[in-house]
DNA sequence: CGTATTTGACCGGCGC
DNA sequence: GCGCCGGTCAAATACG
């Protein structure tokens, strides 16, 4: 978002011929008066009316300065994602260049030669993917709708993350080997982690493909071997990512970068929010808007009201 | 009553 | 060997 979409000044031209309101010039559905009024009345109507656009126009201008803070406040929160953005691209690529050191070291990913035997490295995981979906932070059920259907055998508190961690498995098929664990996400208690591991031996049953992609933030995979579909259903955007960039990017690297577009949204949301709950803005905004319908109304073609 | 979920017990790997 | 920890099992419980 560019500062231009919070440059909402209202336009109210407090100069132009303002409408004629019968009795209360705050009743913007009043209706118009087309005959010349007793001057009494007509210099009482005036004074108020001066009033109500001293009154408007305070309104904007108060209303102009919070806007031009709110904007402020944002770039201030875009450039800081900014560098954090920067940040975990670079740790990304020392990450990368890490391990590919490590790799012409051990050339292969499973053993490493130690005195005259190869030993095995702890085999890593294979068919490993990681999904992040949103969910509200007061339901505190670990569900992921992905599509497949699971039956839960489990739930642990692990030591690095206070919520607890669901395990499941997938009951779709009676030899399924597909294994998922959901966890809330240690830094923002709003975004469910899923980890799959293994192959689906069957085809994904038939829920609604806005039920599979349900408030997904972004999936990641971590495989040893050739790219394939793999466990995560159709719809999903799936990121096929080395291990040394699943290494490098899960959870910590993953949400602040795929949360941009995001941060972004929920800025938009809470401006809004916190504008229609204002009174004063609804009123003004009102008034503006009524002002310039009736100004269009009543003006003919040459201007004239 | 059948199925799904919960939860404490148990197991195996790992580090000290 | 012991303790810690993640993962799994299975009996108890909840739910439709």
């Amino acid at each position: 978002m560019d500062s231009s979409m919070v440059n909402l000044t209202l336009g109210i031209n407090l100069n132009s011929n303002p409408p004629h309101f019968r009795n209360d010039p705050s009743n913007f559905q009043g209706d118009f008066i087309d005959e010349p009024k007793p001057a009494a009345v007509s210099q009482k109507t005036d004074q108020h009316l001066v009033e109500e656009l001293n009154r408007m126009s305070t309104e904007n201008e108060r209303l102009t300065k919070l806007l031009t803070v709110v904007s402020e406040n944002y770039k201030a929160t875009q450039t800081q994602l900014a560098d954090l953005v920067t940040q975990n691209t670079n740790s990304i690529a020392n990450t990368r260049k890490r391990m590919a050191e490590d790799h012409e070291t051990f050339p292969s990913n499973n053993y490493y030669v130690e005195g005259d035997s190869y030993k095995r490295f702890k085999e890593i995981k294979t068919d490993v993917s990681r999904v992040l979906v949103r969910a509200d932070p007061s339901n505190k059920s670990l569900v992921v709708k992905d599509g497949y259907q699971w039956r839960k055998y489990g739930q642990k508190v692990t030591r690095d993350n206070p919520s607890p961690r669901a395990y499941y498995k997938c009951s779709f098929a009676p030899n399924c080997p597909v294994k998922k664990k959901v966890q809330r996400s240690v830094e923002d208690a709003s975004i469910l982690v899923a980890t799959y591991e293994g192959e689906h031996n069957h085809n994904m049953s038939q829920s609604s493909p806005m039920e599979q992609n349900q408030n997904l933030i972004s999936s990641t995979k971590t495989s040893s071997s050739s790219p394939r579909s793999k466990s995560i259903p159709a719809g999903h955007n799936i990121d096929v990512e080395t291990d040394a960039m699943h290494q490098s990017k899960v959870c910590r690297n993953v949400i602040p970068e795929v949360k941009a577009p995001l941060i972004e949204q929920l800025l938009v949301e809470k401006m809004a929010s916190s504008l229609t709950r204002n009174p004063s803005f609804t009123e003004a905004l009102a008034a503006a808007i009524s002002t310039k319908i009736l100004e269009y109304d009543f003006i003919d073609a040459d201007g004239n009201w």
